[in-house]
DNA sequence: CGCAAACATTGAACGGTGTGTAGAAAGTGC
DNA sequence: GCACTTTCTACACACCGTTCAATGTTTGCG
């Protein structure tokens, strides 16, 4: 090979898998999940349907790594709000965080679909590997700042009783070693948070909320308005 | 016609397009609504696929029809749970339906997402309808609680700014004349209320809250103490 | 350089899907 | 009994994902 790392082949043949992801991506956007065609995609691309048998093993692959690409800009897109938010303020830290989540969904409502919803069928996440670490990302950066405003949580109310067995190992020996000192309820309540913040903005994305409130971005600020209040932060 | 309501016909007919639903439903339970197919269905009856036109238009109007049942269903066991539970008081009630919605999720997670997910791809609510109907029923049980616990929840927390035309004009309709004197704030907290119990429930379901915690339940049912304990109910 | 192995691509095929259309069969009402 | 409507079959159409043998094409090694 004349370059040391990757080889003339590798390089077009990582281009033409990105070429698929992106035309997949495209047709997402314009027609949900369920237009992402192999057969499409080949159209597009002056192929044959079974051509992309190459690059990607079966359709279901070609969306999961659409998946990891996916979550990964969602987490982006938290971590730059996060970014901007006044350090030390785990209350504009989880406005910041939660404005961007939805943000995000409401401008790639197909994207949010694929990612949370459930586009390909019997899709399992696996038990290891990027697509698990890409999805954890988002999880994580709330747990951050759960740690950080920990302690002005606690000063106004007793959290759930919660125990380190009632979590999945691999996360509580993550969070464990990221937060040392940290409790169990500090997990459950960045769960929690998820949750609260997921919620109105699903029901948005799915169409329930368009059919009772003309302002659903409103009430999701001040959902999250509460939120913080609640938590004296 | 020998009967004075229905022929002959139209009982075989209202039996066959039953038949057809139950079918279709044992397929979603067991397949996910990909599985719900028109061949499949006619297979099972002798009959052909063609023949199920004759009482479905197509397949997503089959897929309709059994939304509006499982909307009925959910909404069944909501007031169920709501009439178990202690009447004046809005903590009670509203712990009472907000564990039937999980617990019906849980139990019927197929049903569940065929509701509240994206099966029917370009599917929209119709602006009226018996679907439409059944899908507020959820969300009205929600509004009548808050209506019979507001001023206890006024009494600790100043409410988020609302107007009546924030909402949808048909919903802010219905609203002041089943709960008069009932300001639009209230009725933007039942649809918080309903984004907050919406949210942990369509995570596990989901298959989300599988890599984080081993006592989905048990976050829940934290999660609606904490909330009922904020509102002061 | 030459050659064998790995790879990329095609085109046809298989079985599956929803959806139309034509026509036969059967129930309904006068 | 006759006209009409409804139900159903049979077939065709246009898609879909996936597989497979055959055919070029690129690569790396001797």
């Amino acid at each position: 090979m004349s370059d040391g790392t990757t080889s003339r082949r590798a390089r077009l043949r990582a281009e033409t898998a990105a070429e698929i992801k992106a035309i997949a991506l495209k047709a997402l956007t314009e027609s949900g999940a369920a237009g992402i065609s192999l057969r499409a995609i080949a159209r597009d691309m002056g192929m044959t349907a079974g051509a992309i048998y190459s690059y990607f093993d079966t359709r279901d692959a070609l969306i999961t790594a659409l998946m990891v690409d996916l979550h990964n800009s969602l987490a982006d897109a938290e971590a730059a709000a996060l970014a901007g938010a006044a350090a030390g303020d785990p209350g504009a830290q989880l406005t910041a965080i939660a404005e961007a989540y939805r943000e995000w969904a409401v401008a790639n409502p197909e994207e949010f679909r694929l990612i949370y919803g459930d586009a390909v069928p019997g899709y399992e996440m696996p038990e290891e590997g990027p697509a698990r670490e890409a999805a954890h990302r988002a999880c994580a950066l709330l747990t951050g700042i759960v740690a950080a405003g920990w302690s002005k949580v606690t000063a106004v109310q007793t959290p759930m009783a919660a125990a380190w067995t009632d979590f999945d190992p691999t996360l509580a020996r993550l969070v464990q070693d990221q937060f040392p000192g940290l409790p169990p309820e500090a997990v459950a309540l960045s769960i929690q948070l998820w949750g609260r913040i997921h919620g109105l903005v699903v029901l948005e994305i799915y169409g329930q909320l368009s059919n009772l409130t003309l302002a659903p971005g409103k009430l999701f600020s001040a959902d999250v308005a509460a939120l913080t209040s609640s938590l004296n932060w």
